[in-house]
DNA sequence: TATAATTATTAGGGTATCCTAAATTTATTA
DNA sequence: TAATAAATTTAGGATACCCTAATAATTATA
């Protein structure tokens, strides 16, 4: 396998082509590639067994795909843990690297590196680090907006993009910050937010707040 | 740079391609290659400034090509370190994972990698990690065929070839034993080698054993 | 439901890497 | 030095990935 192609089971794992067929597209956005190439590259994908595709609609993992892409995720978190937890990395600066790790870890290194950072759960972004054999289980978590307001929730993750991190970043929100929406405005797409230990008053973009899992504390 | 293109420097680099000219057969055996396709390439290397060829001869790095093939070099061992002392590989198998590694390996990265290990000098099979800006300083070594009969040295260095190394370690030759030619057979292309502290005598190919440098031990 | 807008596919190319077979050049050696 | 052997280059192809322009299918909208 291709780095090129990994990348495609990666992205279309992202893209939810677990369960659902994901337009051409929305690959194609998301790798900044043109929509031609991304029909080509079905095709090829089929052909190795790893999507099924459908002219027109999208496509979707099969098994055999999803699994590749999970084991993809695995090596990708892993190393963003060690880059930020041995080498001192900035988290917002992790993704990249790891973009390119990924594809040049076996099995074996990806093992072994596991047991050197004593099996993390997550990593620095709050995505869940898939277990072999196991389903990749994220936490039970909501996006910012989908939540209640006055219910206090904890930030559990965000979506791994430098931009969107510098942007929560920036607001003062960060992964395992307790916080409580005050109140939404979906006509101009805004809400605010109480941060709980530092009680400031945040203001952010719903649409943007998307990308912000939190998880309902338990309390 | 492709991580194709990067390890034809590395290759010429290895071959001596900072002083002399390599010739085209030599790469296309270490890399497992058709010798036209190292033509090709090396028309495209020429054309991007990081070699000279001149058609039949051979193919020497540019001082450009020289610091790049150097800075490849110096990731590869990094990782090599990383991979013994951190995550319990054996010596004899790291050196694939490396250079896969290496092409994926921004300098950030490899400056933060050096840190952490705390600034090794040398990789597990006793390769000078190059220091920025500086000489690559290999320690100054004799292949082990060059040393005189009864000469106490140090084994230094293994050419860094999983097979090499398990001949080597197979007859109990190590980085960092002690050892004596106590003899050499020239037409039998045999040398007996007393090891020091094991006490054993161990007999290798003359031929193999150029791939062992050694230090004599100024004691 | 016709028309427009959106999305996807086809057609036709381009570059990077690699290959085999044939022709050429260089090195060896009788 | 002439013939032979070895190394290299040229010719002609193949596959993987990407692209733009043109065409076709699907979806949204009036
Ligand atoms: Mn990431
Ligand atoms: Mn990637
Ligand atoms: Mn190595
Ligand atoms: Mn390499």
């Amino acid at each position: 396998m291709s780095p090129t192609k990994e990348d495609y089971l990666k992205i279309l794992f992202e893209l939810g082509g677990r369960t659902e067929q994901v337009p051409n597209k929305e690959i194609a956005n998301r790798l900044g590639i043109s929509p031609p190439t991304v029909t080509e590259m079905m095709n090829s994908l089929v052909k190795a067994g790893w999507v099924v595709y459908t002219p027109y609609k999208g496509s979707k993992l099969t098994p055999k795909g999803t699994e590749y892409a999970k084991k993809l995720i695995r090596k990708h978190r892993l190393w963003e843990v060690f880059l930020v937890k041995h080498l001192g990395f900035d988290i917002n600066k992790v993704h990249p690297e790891a973009e390119l790790l990924e594809h040049s870890t076996s099995t074996v290194l990806a093992d072994k590196l596991e047991t050197y950072l004593n099996f993390p759960e997550y990593c620095p972004h709050g995505g869940a680090i898939p277990v072999d054999s196991m389903e990749a289980q994220e936490v039970k978590t909501l996006h910012l907006p989908e939540v209640e307001v006055d219910t206090p929730v904890k930030i559990s993750r965000i979506v791994d993009d430098e931009k969107l991190l510098q942007y929560f970043r920036n607001h003062d929100l960060n992964i395992g910050d307790s916080i409580i929406v005050t109140s939404r405005d979906i006509s101009l797409d805004l809400m605010t937010v109480h941060h709980i230990s530092s009680k400031e008053t945040i203001q952010i973009s719903q649409t943007i707040a998307q990308y912000l899992f939190v998880e309902i504390i338990s309390s």
